[in-house]
DNA sequence: GTACGTGCAAATGATTTGCGTTAAG
DNA sequence: CTTAACGCAAATCATTTGCACGTAC
């Protein structure tokens, strides 16, 4: 039962997978653009759009909404964001152990199915300090 | 050192407070204007959008961002948010157990100066399921 | 060959800004 | 009084959509 088996690779679609897949510094919308523009000169900016949200729809991907702005990154395994609220730099953190303490935590919660959960830190990054 | 000496505590900021100290369910700006414009008739959504933001810059409320949309709470202690994905409704979940752990993990991280924690759970709520 | 993807331009929705007027302290 | 806040309309920014054309399978 892989997602995966109906999706059509276009140039497009490959050339953004590639871009995102050599970046994680959770880019824009805008950024994958101005990337992927650079082997696909005639691409659109709604193209990359629809891409973006296809390929997260299809587990490839994974989104980040930081500030209203959607972020793209490759890294699809559950894990959290340290995020600086000077320069607005991401950086992933992994931690198994505050997922699972998160999870055992909202147990307690019956009113809700809870699906998943992640953390945000906020700080100064070392090159904002 | 009260943040709060200088504010001008005009009738549209009053009324935006009481609105929001009556209200939960993390209205949006829009549910904000709607609902303040009932006592102040002639309030514009520019003069929300800058009260809001304003009074969050004072710490008297607290601006959350779900899906590119911001939101607006009263309840400015540390805390964590639920959130269903499928109807958007966010329910407050206070755990200083969780913010303390999360923070307590972190400290291993040098390069970036933690100030604040916050997790976010997605699931389906009782309404939707 | 056909359905799905693409490029372009126009539409939408959230938020911000410029500016002349108004009111809080 | 004087400065910050307001209301209004226009501007901006992120994102979505409609549609004619192109291409992956």
């Amino acid at each position: 039962m892989n997602e995966s088996e109906n999706i059509k690779y276009t140039n497009q679609r490959v050339e953004i997978l590639d871009f995102l897949q050599n970046n994680y510094t959770h880019p824009t919308v805008e950024d994958v653009y101005e990337g992927v523009k650079k082997k696909l000169t005639r691409i659109s900016k709604a193209t990359v759009y629809q891409n973006l949200k296809f390929l997260a729809s299809k587990g490839l991907i994974q989104e980040v909404n930081i500030k209203g702005v959607s972020r793209f990154e490759p890294n699809i395994k559950p894990h959290h964001h340290i995020i600086c609220k000077n320069c607005g730099s991401i950086v992933d953190f992994e931690s198994k152990e505050l997922t699972d303490f998160s999870l055992d935590l909202i147990k307690k919660m019956k009113e809700f199915n809870i699906e998943s959960t992640n953390t945000n830190f906020f700080g100064i990054c070392s090159k904002c300090k």
